[in-house]
DNA sequence: CACTCGTGGTG
DNA sequence: TCACCAAGAGT
């Protein structure tokens, strides 16, 4: 008997132990391509009910691009890395207008589309359209670092390239699709970053990793994130039964998104005394600070935030000169803005101070 | 290209 | 508490 190819012996694997997922039963583009940007740098577990929110909400691309950018982010809540849903809006507009609804059928044209990187060109290609070309993915590097023993770091440039050509070597001809879940498939359940099933492993006997006792230093990851600390006092101004809010901008955290005033100090929270913001100062001595939050720690990445809301009420008839982008809203459009998930928490945290808008 | 973009879970 | 992770992409 011929020995199996390392194609061979995944899929057989996979047939055995793969998941029921709702994405691998479908070749709807659009549903692959759903379910690839959510499940991006997110476990299946999180991005599980999403998905099924989605397809409920925008069962096609066209449903998609035809909805509001608010409700596709009030949707993406909480999910985080909110340029996903901004891009796989934009992209499908592109579609729906300028390309008749039809989705593009190669890993060359996907490729092009806001939003769809190599990754996602491949898995979309090969699961909707059979295209021979493989994904390369944290689980495909961890896989292949380990069974071929590559140390190439995965964090450098030239890791994108080895681990691509390698992987493209090995995809079967026949059914590349099946290959590349397969691949994904087993390192997101059994070749896992930590405790790895070597002792019962398929490839057992043929893994450099298990050979050596590498499994933990593989895949060679360098890079460590450094974290910067960030003070947010959030002042939620309330007006006859109203909330002022605003749509975040670009080039910071949570583009698209709506939070309250926002008063961004250096080292430590705001001491209302001395801050020398013009808005506060007009704001401070005709209102009313009804509460003082306690001290909330987000974590993100990149920076850790420690946040503090006052909530302030104004008279009736109190009218100062708004900060540029801040309306105010009911509490029905507060519950329909897409916010972060600190503002989230604290307005559940506080809903009672709140049950009178509605 | 090094850096930035969330959130929740884990050892 | 803390470091690291989880089906990457844009800039």
């Amino acid at each position: 008997m011929e020995r199996q190819t390392f194609s061979e012996v995944l899929q057989n694997w996979y047939h055995r132990n793969k998941r029921d997922l709702p994405w691998r039963n479908t070749k709807d583009p659009y549903m692959i391509w759903l379910s690839e940007v959510i499940l991006q740098q997110t476990r299946v577990v999180q991005g599980l009910p999403y998905y099924e929110k989605f397809v409920e909400k925008y069962a096609t691309v066209v449903d998609l691009a035809n909805a509001d950018e608010k409700d596709v982010l009030r949707l993406w809540q909480g999910l985080g890395y909110y340029s996903r849903a901004r891009n796989m809006h934009q992209t499908a507009k592109i579609i729906a207008d300028e390309l008749n609804g039809e989705f593009p059928g190669t890993y060359a044209e996907l490729v092009k589309l806001k939003g769809i990187g190599p990754y996602t060109a491949a898995a979309i290609a090969s699961f909707a359209f059979d295209e021979k070309v493989a994904v390369v993915d944290g689980n495909v590097y961890r896989v292949l670092a380990r069974v071929f023993g590559v140390e190439t770091d995965i964090a450098s440039h030239e890791a994108k390239k080895v681990f691509s050509e390698l992987a493209n070597e090995l995809i079967s001809s026949n059914s590349p699709g099946t290959h590349n879940q397969a691949i994904m498939e087993f390192g997101a359940t059994y070749c896992t970053p930590a405790n790895p099933g070597c002792m019962f492993c398929l490839f057992h006997y043929d893994c450099e990793a298990n050979a050596k006792g590498k499994q933990a230093v593989l895949p060679v990851k360098s890079k460590k994130v450094k974290v910067k600390k960030r003070y947010f006092d959030y002042f939620v101004i309330e007006q006859n039964s109203k909330l002022l809010m605003a749509k975040r901008g670009p080039k910071d955290i949570w583009e698209g998104l709506y939070d309250f005033y926002l008063v961004e100090t250096k080292d430590e929270l705001l001491r209302l005394e001395e801050t020398d913001n013009d808005f506060l100062q007009e704001v401070l001595p005709i209102a009313t600070i009804k509460s003082e939050s306690a001290v909330y720690k987000h974590v993100l990445t990149h920076q850790t935030i420690e946040a503090k809301f006052w909530h302030v009420v104004l008279n009736e008839t109190a009218s100062l000169p708004l900060p540029l982008d801040y309306e105010f809203y009911t509490w029905q459009e507060v519950e329909d803005l897409p916010k972060p998930i600190l503002i989230e928490k604290y307005l559940k945290k506080h809903h009672a101070e709140f049950a009178s808008l509605g």
